[in-house]
DNA sequence: GTCTATAGCAGGATAGAC
DNA sequence: GTCTATCCTGCTATAGAC
């Protein structure tokens, strides 16, 4: 019982999907060799196939396994705050872009997550089936939960969702576009220009749901 | 002088780089071979060395001519704008959404220039320094000129560069990353529903243009 | 000048030695 | 069971036939 879930207990493949993972994120499905994954992973090229069939089963089993645990952190202050009994539009904006700007992950953590969804967001592959039916859809209903129990009107769920669709592109497009951000911005991402993009972002989704009860 | 730049008449490089441009859209540097593109342009494979000298070369000029083209397109309604002797806040922001949302361009060229900017946007390649210095930089800093000169209240660079990298966030993820919203909002992309983004946007971006004069 | 044919290499997958 | 050595396909780039 205390090992319940020991289904990858083995130290090889735990490393082919860290280095694989790293590796996918930053160069791409087509950009990486199985032979440049097991080199970092320390092993041989064979161990690919002997642990995951194929190279396009690693990289589902990088989304299934490491991306699929880190979403659900993310979501995790969300479903805290479902708890409690009162809480404001305004914290629902702010627990959401603080999720994913500077939640319990590391820097690195956090680029990989929105490097690996971003590729994958254009087109309609099983990865990409997978991230949207396991992780976006249930977030997106579930912050759509929480406004709809806090906003003083109500507000159609129409545009609750595109206000999330917003926020999402720009969580997502702050992580994921750091050489545009750097570029434009000449800002680090040190702590204090992240708490900035958190209150940027908050302030702008805010707007979004009390003004503009539009026509 | 009537021919002034016919420095591409080759029908042949013409149809290359329309086919490499829609299949580098496609599926990403790596995922496209030479094969294919020649394949598709109705030539043969030794058509791009001898016109474009590799295939790095080949992205990169889809980048330089077929890319940069759009993308001056895409400014223009911005450009007009700034010519005219008043304007207001909103119609700087209406136009911005529109310009990348509804264009002039067809639907496909707005997917393809979305997708080729998204797959470069993560990372500081050759094809990124030239769509951010040639395209997004001037197009930021005009964006900003514009406001800087109808906004009642003074708004320091900063800020504003924010809301231009939210906007751009914005305006790109509902261009690429359709699979998402259709899927989210169940919505087709016609005209309604693209007028509908716009107007989304352009609310979002007054209320942090207007609102939020913080601290 | 065009395009065929091929060189030379890197890719994923696997058979079989240990 | 592990891993080496190999297979075969597909890649980019180019030499050379026409």
């Amino acid at each position: 019982m205390s090992q319940e879930h020991n289904k990858q207990a083995d130290p090889t493949q735990e490393r082919l999907l860290d280095e694989a993972e790293r590796l996918f994120a930053d160069k791409g499905y087509d950009g990486v060799s199985l032979r440049e994954i097991t080199a970092a992973a320390g092993t041989h090229l064979a161990a690919v196939n002997y642990h995951f069939g194929s190279k396009e089963n690693l990289y589902l089993e990088v989304f299934r396994i490491r991306y699929m645990e880190r979403a659900r952190k993310i979501q995790q202050p969300l479903v805290d705050l479902e708890k409690q009994e009162h809480f404001t539009p305004e914290e629902v904006v702010r627990t959401l872009a603080k999720a994913f700007l500077s939640g319990p992950m590391t820097d690195e953590e956090r680029q990989r997550h929105s490097q690996l969804v971003a590729r994958e967001m254009g087109q309609q592959s099983k990865a990409f089936q997978l991230v949207s039916k396991e992780a976006m859809g249930p977030f997106m209903e579930l912050a759509i939960r929480l406004w709809q129990r806090c906003l003083p009107q109500g507000m159609d769920q129409e545009r609750l969702k595109l206000v999330v669709l917003s926020i999402f592109s720009q969580v997502l497009y702050f992580n994921f576009a750091r050489p545009v951000v750097t570029l434009a911005t000449g800002r680090e991402y040190d702590e204090e220009f992240v708490d900035q993009i958190v209150e940027h972002i908050t302030q702008f989704a805010l707007c979004g749901l009390n003004g503009g009860n539009g026509k």
